[in-house]
RNA sequence: GGGCGGUUAGCUCAGUGGGAGAGCGCUUGACUCACAUUCAAGAGGUCAGAGGUUCGAAUCCUCUACCGCCCA
């Protein structure tokens, strides 16, 4: 870093000249070293104190993150610095998920490109090794990149899924369903992914409708007395045909009920038999039925104690049940019996037909309906204390929409299959006993066989769901099953953010685990937000090459203005697109603050912060309107913030800042306070002399102290880089903390104070609105210089004035009142209305020779402009103007004859109505008179 | 088939009962001593359509159309 470091730690005064641009290169990674160094980061506890928690959605240590977790983390990070400033005790726990599947496809793919090797070449130990050097890796890549993002979390309790004290947790989730007969291990329809040789659990098939045909066979029967028409969309699986299936109420078929017919691709004889599940409206109304291979056939197989002929393998290969055709793949076999049944005069038709594959979500194969011996959890008993606790509200989802969502789908919910054919995860902790066959559970690994004794046991060789530890991870990491300090006062955390996507994989089996493990919700509120989908709108993903690198956006225009574009406009729950321009825009905005800060801290170079005493009493004494102004819409500004922080709308709370920092303190407050700052405002006037000098500055301090604080969750690196100049009062306070009434009650700033860490800004106190520094009157006044100055300006830009060319206004009051907060406001018009000179008189008939008009309220504003003023064109101006204002006031009139507005609405409407008409009248008639000179001197 | 969301300025989106907003883009003018990553002025909208509730509807209700998502 250069010598103009924007190094952290130290008071400005009058430190060396900033940039002119804000350099996002230079100021973040040595302010997060400072943080880090600070330890700013680290949860107290604090008894008797109410913590503000939150557990990151631990990212998937399949690779880097993606947007989505950048916006994830964005959010997590402004409710956690949010709540650190305001003094609750804040903890954000980080960590990573070992994603068992995910990640084992990814190395499994390293493999295979670079070695050559599958898993099973390598073998269960040396391939599980490899994982977890993957983890080392990525897992550091995660937790860097989390950091170049800004996130404020507890790095001191940093977790992964498969650490130690998790482990146990999952053994101790595992061992108590079991005991209470809530786990078991039984035979069932699974979902299968050839690809990847695992079992699925129903979510992680993903449904979809493609192109598939519908083949119509010919099945003879026994008798020879003709034959049977089914359709299938599934020919391979005829090999596993062990019955023809009507329905019982279908005349078509009753008479066959009974028969046999002979298979025409195995020549087995299977019977024709009737049941309810068949669909008379479907193909012919017959189907073959293969209960090896069909979840509803396995359920009519066994209601009718059929046969199950397994003829598809574990890798999606037809087996030696399928005879002839064994060995081939599942297609192939496909294409090859509808061929032989052609040649043999038993396909009938083949029809396009539209049908629901399953797909496995981690690699796109169509899986395979299977039946196998897996473990399940009996998921009724869970789910029901999951939906009361949402139901009853202890559990509040945002946006609330989601809460049918969420009870929709538990109140439906099927056992989740829990057993992975995987190497990487949390291996099953069941032992079976090779004497007894009895199977041995136990929070220890076992070395004997708890029913017989044996020592001659094995572990299942299988993993568990990966889901299954994510579940206990509010508590997991806190240190549950253990009885820690953590846990017992971080615990039940307080907000859970994450996508609406993951709202039945993580979100749902956390509740139900939770309240079964900790006998407690695990936070009381699920904050859902969308996808961030690429400028087109669609999905980012890496097959579409569409996907864009957080940190290729941060290393271009910085953390700050990646986090604002990601949550200005952000609404809960709703979808939002990417786009470049957005991020731009935040990095102006960081920029744009950058510079009203510098003006700022240039102007404070002579300033004193203790000179001034009691604040509001000065702004009442000695303070200009546009202090008081700038102050009070602040207070309002502050207020917004928190409301919208509050009510889970962080994009309107962003947004609100961006307007008042912008709007009305760069481009109104700042330019209304130079001439006071550079002397020009004699003694005498409002807000003049030395007096109202050290009044102005103090004013900037102040304000833009507060903006640095209420900016600083949304924006933490470039704030804190200004605040850090900002000066300070005596004991080291901020203009902020200096103004709260209890400032030991800030936990992060009193124990950074304890620990003889530098002030800063992450762990200062949180601006409070105060209602002793509102003044409606002076933000009245400005609103009307504001009013008069872009009247003057719009009159100047239509008469194509020069822009360095100054020209006299005059205004003409409609009250003394309006003609004092004028007068008060001449310094303003005079320096930002390019005027000569003002001259404010009575409203009279008089009007200035040869000038431009308009009005706003109270007051008639008029530029003269001798040989600039084109009279048909200001006509044409003004007769504009007055259409606008006649139709207002038309629509205001019509409000108020209505005698059913004014007995029913509410009396404040009512009145804003009055006043509404009031000034449209006084606009129009001041118009009118105008138009009416203008005509005559036409003429 | 069921449920949910969306339809507001050229583009992307805020706005939930009282005078239509932002960013970007566009037009015009300005390198004015914090900032051209800027400043100033401006153009641009039957708030998808129909009906209803209400003194009053972009906002609440019903229906329709189109787009998208989830579940079966």
């Amino acid at each position: 870093m250069s010598e103009t470091t924007l190094a952290p730690g130290r008071s400005t005064g009058a430190g060396p000249e900033l940039p002119s641009r804000y350099d996002h290169k230079e100021v973040e990674d040595p302010i997060y070293q400072f943080w880090l160094a600070g330890d700013y980061f680290r949860a107290p506890i604090v008894e008797g104190r109410q913590p503000f928690t939150i557990v990151i959605p631990p990212p998937n240590v399949t690779g880097a993150l993606h947007m989505g977790h950048a916006l994830d983390n964005t959010l997590q990070d402004i409710l956690i610095r949010w709540h650190r400033m305001q003094g609750d005790p804040t903890l954000w726990v980080p960590g990573t998920d070992h994603a068992g599947l995910a990640t084992q496809i990814k190395v499994e793919e390293v493999l295979k490109k670079e070695e050559g090797l599958t898993r099973y070449d390598l073998g269960r130990e040396k391939f599980v090794e490899r994982v977890w050097q993957w983890k080392a890796k990525y897992g550091d890549t995660i937790k860097k990149q989390l950091q170049k993002l800004g996130c404020s979390c507890d790095w001191s309790r940093e977790r992964f899924t498969m650490d130690e004290g998790l482990s146990r947790a999952v053994r101790a989730f595992f061992v108590r369903l079991y005991e209470k007969g809530l786990i078991y291990r039984g035979e069932r329809m699974i979902s299968w992914c050839p690809t990847d040789r695992t079992a699925l659990s129903d979510i992680e098939v993903e449904r979809e409708e493609e192109e598939g045909k519908l083949y119509y066979f010919r099945y003879p029967l026994e008798d020879g007395s003709g034959f049977i028409e089914v359709a299938t969309t599934r020919p391979e699986t005829m090999l596993g045909d062990t019955a023809v299936m009507v329905h019982p109420e279908d005349e078509r078929y009753k008479h066959l009920i009974g028969k046999r017919v002979r298979h025409p691709a195995t020549g087995r004889l299977i019977p024709i038999i009737a049941d309810e599940a068949v669909d008379p409206a479907f193909g012919t109304g017959a189907v073959k039925v293969t209960p090896a291979h069909d979840p509803t056939d396995f359920e009519v197989g066994r209601r009718h104690n059929l046969e199950f002929i397994q003829v598809i393998g574990w890798q999606g290969e037809m087996t030696e049940a399928a005879g002839k055709y064994a060995g081939l793949d599942r297609y192939e076999c496909r294409k090859r019996i509808v061929e032989d049944m052609e040649a043999q005069g038993y396909l009938v038709k083949v029809e396009d037909h539209r049908l629901a594959l399953g797909r496995c979500q981690r690699c796109g194969t169509v899986v395979e309906p299977l039946v196998s011996q897996q473990w399940f959890v009996r998921m009724k008993p869970l789910a029901e204390p999951a939906i009361a606790a949402v139901r009853d509200g202890r559990i509040q989802i945002v946006p609330e929409r989601f809460t049918k969502v969420y009870l929709h789908w538990l109140e439906n919910i099927q056992d989740w299959c829990i057993s992975r054919q995987i190497y990487w995860g949390h291996r099953i902790p069941v032992w079976y006993c090779q004497d007894c066959g009895g199977q041995t559970v136990a929070m220890e690994d076992p070395t004997h066989c708890q029913h017989c004794g044996s020592a001659r046991i094995e572990q299942d060789p299988d993993c568990l769901d990966t889901w299954f530890s994510s579940a206990l991870w509010p508590f997991s990491t806190l240190g549950w099953p253990d009885d820690t300090p953590d846990f017992r006062y971080f615990y039940p955390t307080t907000v859970l953010v994450t996508g609406y996507d993951i709202l039945f994989f993580w979100v749902a089996r956390m509740i139900f685990s939770a309240l079964e493990l900790t006998g407690e919700i695990p936070f009381r509120t699920v904050l859902l937000h969308g996808l961030v989908r690429d400028s087109q709108g669609r999905k980012m993903s890496k097959s579409l090459g569409n996907g864009i690198d957080p940190l290729e956006v941060i290393d271009k225009y910085g953390a700050d203005a990646l986090r604002f574009m990601l949550v200005t406009g952000n609404t809960p729950g709703n979808d939002q697109r990417f786009y470049w321009e957005r991020v731009e825009a935040g990095r102006n905005f960081a920029n744009k603050l950058w510079n009203a800060s510098r003006f700022v801290l240039m102007n404070l170079q002579d300033f004193d912060p203790g000179a001034i005493g009691d604040f509001a009493r000065a702004l009442q004494e000695h303070g200009a309107p546009e202090d008081r102004w700038i102050v009070s819409r602040l207070q309002a500004v502050a207020g917004q913030v928190q409301q919208n922080l509050e009510r889970w709308e962080l994009g309107l709370a962003a947004t609100a800042l961006y307007d008042f920092i912008w709007d009305e303190f760069c481009d109104w407050y700042i330019e209304m306070v130079k001439p006071r700052l550079y002397g020009k405002v004699e003694a005498g006037l409002p807000g003049g002399g030395p007096e109202g000098r050290r009044l102005a500055q103090h004013t900037l301090w102040y304000v833009l102290d507060s903006i640095l604080h209420l900016l600083h969750p949304f924006m933490p690196f470039v704030t804190e880089a200004i605040w850090q100049r900002l000066p300070r009062l005596g004991g080291d306070r901020s203009a902020t903390a200096a103004m709260v009434p209890d400032p030991d009650r800030y936990v992060a700033w009193r124990r950074a104070r304890e620990a003889g860490a530098p002030p800063a800004l992450v762990a200062d106190p949180w601006p409070q609105p105060n209602p002793a520094l509102r003044f409606a009157e002076d933000e009245a006044r400005v609103a009307l210089w504001r009013d008069v100055i872009k009247a003057v300006r719009n009159i100047r830009a239509e008469m194509g004035v020069p822009a360095g060319k100054k020209a006299e206004v005059v205004l003409q009051a409609a009250t003394p009142e309006v003609a004092e907060t004028l007068r008060a406001g001449t310094v303003h018009i005079l320096a930002l209305a390019q005027a000569s000179a003002v001259r404010i008189e009575p409203v009279s008939p008089a009007k200035p020779e040869q000038a431009a008009a308009a009005v706003v309220t109270g007051v008639e504003v008029y530029v003269p402009l001798k040989g600039l003023i084109d009279v048909e064109k200001e006509i044409a101006r003004l007769t504009k103007e007055r259409d606008e204002i006649a139709r207002e006031l038309e629509r205001t009139r019509a409000k108020l004859a209505n005698p059913n507005f004014i007995t029913r609405a509410a009396p404040a409407a009512v009145e804003k109505e009055r006043a509404k008409e009031a000034e449209f009248v006084q606009k129009l008639s001041a118009l009118d008179a105008r138009l009416a000179m203008l005509q005559r001197a036409r003429q």
